[in-house]
DNA sequence: CGAAGTAGTGATACCACTACTTCGGTGCCGTATT
């Protein structure tokens, strides 16, 4: 086709590249012939040449929404290396001057691409600016963050489906390297995509080595982590170790330190600039192993990290993946472990189940309900007498229901007519997302403690179906993972069920005797072949779900 | 949910035990304070 000459043609003149692969000229290709596109593909393959080389073509500015200040910056700078227009990111790190300064760059047609947060999308003065620019492409980086911090940490991820239609509804790009199709399906929801492509990429990463350890005593796993470490690390290979609170991150890095290990830690309580210098001197092979909390991780592209170690299993296995994913980049051989300890579950059981609680979303609605007009985030707090976090939550709740609208100022307004149904409506969503939330736990705790193939699980939560067990986990190595799944031909992924309990569902993976389904309601659940074969489930022959590309 | 720390109790052990409390992850932004 005609396009993709052109594209190949701009990829080489403005960027430099001289090869796109498969995927990358899908996705164009589908921008171009109109389509929104959601674009699932493992970092390191291009996934920014998907907008940047059709914002060329297309008529009015790119806004890319991105998670991370720090992101945003490296995009710019990547960009302000080629052939390519120029690229702002407009933040609180702005002074009034140099913000006004980008607009006019932006109306003036200098730069091409905006940078933005999704909280500075929340603000009228904003969005008004991009209404009036004409935006052309509207891009989403790191979209999986819609559907795992949107619900109560940065809940205006859940409010750029409005944003686009404010701005004109262009067309519409999501990128991310981690989403499993519930995610996806979540993904193209909150954005309101229409007649979109998706473009998946295979989840596999032959050259990383699997493998789960399992402990029953504390002190025992903690020392069984430094030691596996210590070997691992030997001679000065790069890694990673994950722990789950702050301070493990800092007790491990100390005591690597003790064993000769060149490891520092990160985690959110440290201050910016130190935490900078981890980054950098990991980068610079100054630090062979860090050892952080989730913090770590974004916009890291380091293709030589042999290992990543888990101190403690993470909260699903779409986090898990995605930090084990920064292993072996460059294809060389690595290995990602998981110390496991059943307790080490409840801690994730905290982490994720915090939603507000019912009498909590009720004070919100009395005060908005009172009150005339809209409320602002100060005096909602004081009046309902709640911290800030939970009323953020009660209002992202309630905005979700559609009970309440945020205007320009921050400020939250009642918009429904009957306040208990607004609480019962917010109730039902939050114990619906505390369900889902709770069972990517349990998925996360099933593969920890599974004595099947890792790879046939990990694959088939992101709905990919390995056929033989891989040859390269732990579980093949012991022989406990069995042959192909008997299950197979009965319920294969994507089979829609139907329980009497738990309502509608989709198979997500298959194991020799059970199967997985993700439930509209309820979240995931494991269930016997024997349960399904006696009828306690109804099958159809597919799940409905976007086109795809290539699968 | 569970680990770690604190306070209180009992009994006379510069301590042992239980009961209770606190804490635990991810980042924007704007405002107040150095």
């Amino acid at each position: 086709m005609a396009d993709e000459g052109r594209l190949r043609r701009l990829a080489e003149e403005k960027f430099g590249w001289d090869r796109l692969t498969d995927e990358q000229v899908a996705a164009m290709g589908a921008v171009m012939a109109g389509h929104d596109v959601l674009a699932v593909l493992p970092t390191g393959a291009g996934k920014s040449a998907i907008y940047q080389v059709p914002a060329l073509l297309l008529d009015g500015p790119t806004v890319v929404v991105s998670p991370l200040i720090a992101l945003q910056d490296d995009q710019v700078q990547g960009l302000a290396g080629t052939d390519a227009p120029d690229a702002v990111a407009v933040n609180s790190t702005l002074g009034a001057e140099e913000t006004r300064a980008a607009w006019q760059a932006l109306r003036d047609g200098s730069t091409e691409y905006v940078f933005l947060s999704p909280e500075q999308l929340a603000k009228d003065e904003v969005v008004d600016e991009l209404a009036d620019l004409g935006v052309s492409l509207f891009v989403v980086d790191e979209a999986h963050c819609i559907s795992s911090w949107g619900h109560d940490f940065r809940p205006d991820y859940l409010r750029l489906g409005p944003v686009l239609e404010r701005v004109g509804r262009p067309r519409v790009i999501a990128l991310t390297a981690t989403a499993a199709p519930p995610v996806r399906d979540d993904i193209v929801r909150r954005l309101g995509m229409r007649d979109h492509t998706e473009v998946v990429a295979s989840f596999d990463r032959p050259n990383l080595r699997l493998e789960v350890e399992r402990f029953t005593h504390d002190h025992l796993k903690r020392a069984g982590v430094v030691d596996r470490v210590v070997v691992l690390g030997a001679g000065g290979a790069a890694g990673l170790v994950y722990a789950a609170t702050r301070k493990d991150a800092e007790h491990y890095a100390e005591r690597l330190v003790e064993e000769g290990i060149r490891a520092a830690a990160y985690h959110a309580g440290m201050r910016a600039a130190d935490r900078e210098r981890v980054h950098e001197d990991f980068l610079a092979r100054d630090v062979d192993v860090v050892v952080a909390t989730s913090a770590f991780g974004m916009g890291i592209d380091k293709p030589d990290v042999r290992f990543v170690v888990h101190a403690a299993i993470p909260d699903s296995l779409d986090s898990y993946y995605q930090q084990v994913g920064r292993a072996g980049r460059d294809g060389e051989p690595a290995v990602a472990v998981l110390f496991h300890r059943a307790e080490d579950v409840g801690l994730q059981r905290f982490l994720t189940g915090g939603g507000p609680p019912e009498d909590a979303i009720e004070e919100v609605v009395r005060v908005l309900d009172e009150a005339d007009g809209a409320v602002p985030p100060k005096r909602l707090r004081e009046e309902a007498d709640l911290r800030a976090p939970l009323a953020t939550k009660a209002v992202g709740l309630l905005a979700d229901a559609g009970e309440v609208v945020t205007e320009g100022s921050g400020a939250v307004r009642y918009a429904g007519s009957d306040p208990a149904a607004a609480v019962r409506s917010a109730v039902e969503r939050a114990e619906a997302h505390r369900g889902l939330v709770r069972s990517r736990v349990e998925m996360m705790r099933e593969y920890a403690e599974s004595t099947g193939c890792r790879r046939q699980r990990l694959l088939g939560y992101f709905g990919e179906h390995l056929t033989d067990p891989c040859g390269n986990c732990d579980t093949c190595d012991a022989g406990t993972a069995r042959r192909k799944p008997r299950g197979d031909g009965e319920f294969p992924v994507d089979t829609a069920v139907r329980h009497a309990e738990w309502g509608r569902g989709v198979v997500t993976g298959v194991e020799t005797d059970r199967v997985t389904v993700l439930f509209d309601d309820v979240g995931y659940r494991t269930l016997s072949l024997a349960v399904l074969r006696r009828g306690v489930c109804w099958s159809a022959t597919s799940a409905p779900r976007g086109t795809r590309g290539r699968g």
